[in-house]
DNA sequence: GTGAAAGCGCTAACAA
DNA sequence: TTGTTAGCGCTTTCAC
């Protein structure tokens, strides 16, 4: 009874075997450390190929505590923005060599909770995620105990004190109302869904009931007001609370910035699972309509769109629109909507490599801080409002 | 100097010192084999909670070989089809303890290559992809060599003999395009793209220069002719060659059964990273241009309207359309499309269940195939033709 | 029902 | 430069 040895994966000893030389030689010629002669290296690297030999990643990450894998946790993978995102990461990580351990949470704690704990059960190198809380963070906590690196996306936790990529979710507001302004709107509605609701602190001002913020509350700061300021080259802007709510800090800023004195009268911070249309439709039935209407990712956009439909209203004559996310259809349909167009595969792109640099120890000592570049795409979704 | 043993995480032996049993005992009753009494169970277990132990998966794995975890290869996240067809598969994974390793191939073979390679390598329990190419499956055939089960998703590849989860691509094709026979078109135009090219055999009929088909070529059936069949209950139809290829088999089928000649007049199978747009205003620059357009998913779709809007024509007055997936703005925008929907997260998560059946050895002998469903959305983008 | 001992495939000290 | 030895954390015979 002669073993097949094509039957079994070939291991170490295989290799060392069929080349002649022991494991710890097969070993390091193969992982490519410490030394080894040229002529035994070939030998083994022969004897390896002639046997077909892949090495037995469980096995060296075991030793190592390596294992090559990225977690990944996202609300949505159908929302082009993660979609897009998305992509950007795996892209990267692959060119990198490392592999992408993926989990949608449906903006649920529960579900990102158990995913943090699967990913770090599965001994990630390290984590990039979209946290659905600011508050509840013990399970992003428990990343750093296990010296497990994390590159918050889209969203930053400043009691974390971690590497974040985001956006200047706030100057990227303000500057998109501000062109309603600039076409003659006083009347400017917003819908947003601001995460898990009562996760998220609300925005400045009087909408809100609080909600405990900041959490663990080290960092007091990036509450304080914030200085208008265009798009491109910039100061740091403080830390961000909420992609959300300082997108309606931006929004609030211009308004305040023209005169308007009741800037929230039109804003609908929604929590997320709740309908857009609903929240846009609302705003349209009131006795003195906005005329004109900023959504911040391209869902709710459709959502508004849908109601404006539904009102009988036409864009951009009767009520113009601005959203956040270049989504495929944006430029397709008529108007072509004028949009706020986020670098999504960029904003993975730049996760991942911050990860990897923790990962392999070649970062900078405290927590770095992405601030990536929003640019408006002007298209034929904004008119002056229908009275003037 | 006491050593922290809240530093190290804690292992079986730990747990197994706490509990005052044998490391065995201690494993028998966390990973709940062999036979335990129910009061050392007990004691076990609370030892591991109160030390906060989490058994290590590498080592386990190790040993067991399963490592919990499936692959995914798709070509592009960033389409709404694998957006749904992915969570799908994570949703379904999840809820049954397992987890997803992602990569995106872009329909390229070589990208395809290397991600199931590095899949054997992460030792994945099982893989689910929408393979490149039917012809080119060495890397799929190495999957069964190793033992790994391997479920084929939206595309088939009959030579492989192995689970699939399809929809019937020829027959919802045709059905729609009989939608359009039957609202009077003649001039019907058809819009794919192909896979990548040369890797996919050509449709059936004459715009084919073949390319090697079926390969490995067991199971030559699915290439004879197609009965025509509705949608619902039906038969079990032959295997399909290439989701595009088949659609275009349905088109065809449909436009001969209507008595059209020449039905390939009209149909432009592009490859993968072709321009849809371009496709589409090729066929309406045409002297006698289509009266309709099929469009094979919803970024064609995209290209296509871009295409009719730069021609100056209008939907539905001037030409009607088509096409397969319901993207979240095809009912919103104006007007809305008439869709052929697919399942995409029922189709995910079918292809899980198919495939941890086969992980878990409670699947039937032979190869499954699941053929799902389509729906047809009938809304307002097909009218007549202008002529009439 | 429980414990002792072996071993998965690999890397990493330490010697030589 | 190379070989010897030990051991990562776990499961799993095999005795008892």
């Amino acid at each position: 009874m002669t073993s097949h040895r094509t039957q079994r994966p070939a291991t170490i000893p295989d290799v060392a075997r069929e080349a002649g030389v022991s494991r710890s030689t097969a070993s390091r010629a193969l992982a490519d450390y410490g030394s080894v002669s040229p002529q035994t290296r070939e030998r083994v690297h022969a004897a390896a190929g002639k046997l077909g030999y892949r090495p037995n990643q469980l096995a060296r990450s075991m030793i190592t505590g390596r294992t090559h894998t990225l977690g990944v946790v996202v609300a949505d993978i159908q929302n082009p923005f993660f979609a897009g995102v998305t992509r950007g990461i795996t892209d990267t990580a692959r060119a990198a060599g490392y592999q992408v351990l993926l989990a949608n949470t449906d903006e649920d704690l529960t579900q990102e909770l158990s995913a943090v704990k699967m990913l770090l059960d599965k001994h990630v190198d390290g984590v990039i995620t979209a946290p659905a809380s600011p508050s509840s963070t013990s399970h992003l906590a428990a990343l750093r105990e296990a010296r497990c690196p994390l590159v918050l996306l889209d969203r930053e936790v400043p009691s974390l004190r971690t590497d974040t990529v985001t956006v200047d979710n706030r100057g990227a507001a303000e500057d998109a109302v501000r062109r309603l302004l600039e076409a003659g709107h006083r009347r400017i509605g917003m819908v947003t869904l601001g995460g898990s609701g009562e996760h998220w602190p609300h925005a400045e001002g009087r909408q809100g009931e609080t909600g405990k913020d900041g959490a663990d509350g080290q960092e007091g700061d990036g509450r304080g007001p914030y200085g208008g300021h265009g798009p491109g080259r910039r100061a740091q802007p403080p830390a961000q609370v909420s992609t959300g709510v300082e997108r309606v800090n931006g929004f609030r800023a211009a308004l305040l910035a023209a005169g308007i004195e009741d800037p929230d009268t039109y804003v609908r911070l929604g929590v997320h699972g709740q309908d857009p249309a609903a929240l846009a439709a609302e705003l349209l039935s009131l006795p003195q309509p906005p005329t004109a209407l900023f959504t911040t990712d391209s869902l709710i956009a459709l959502g508004a769109l849908s109601a404006i439909q539904e009102a009988g209203l036409r864009v951009p004559e009767d009520i113009s629109l601005i959203t956040f996310d270049d989504a495929d259809w944006t430029s397709v349909i008529r108007p072509r909507l004028s949009v706020v167009a986020q670098p999504v595969q960029e904003l993975g792109a730049r996760a991942v490599r911050a990860l990897i640099a923790r990962i392999e120890g070649h970062a900078q000592a405290g927590p770095e801080r992405v601030v990536l570049d929003t640019t408006f795409i002007s298209r034929d979704s904004i008119a002056p409002p229908p009275s003037c």
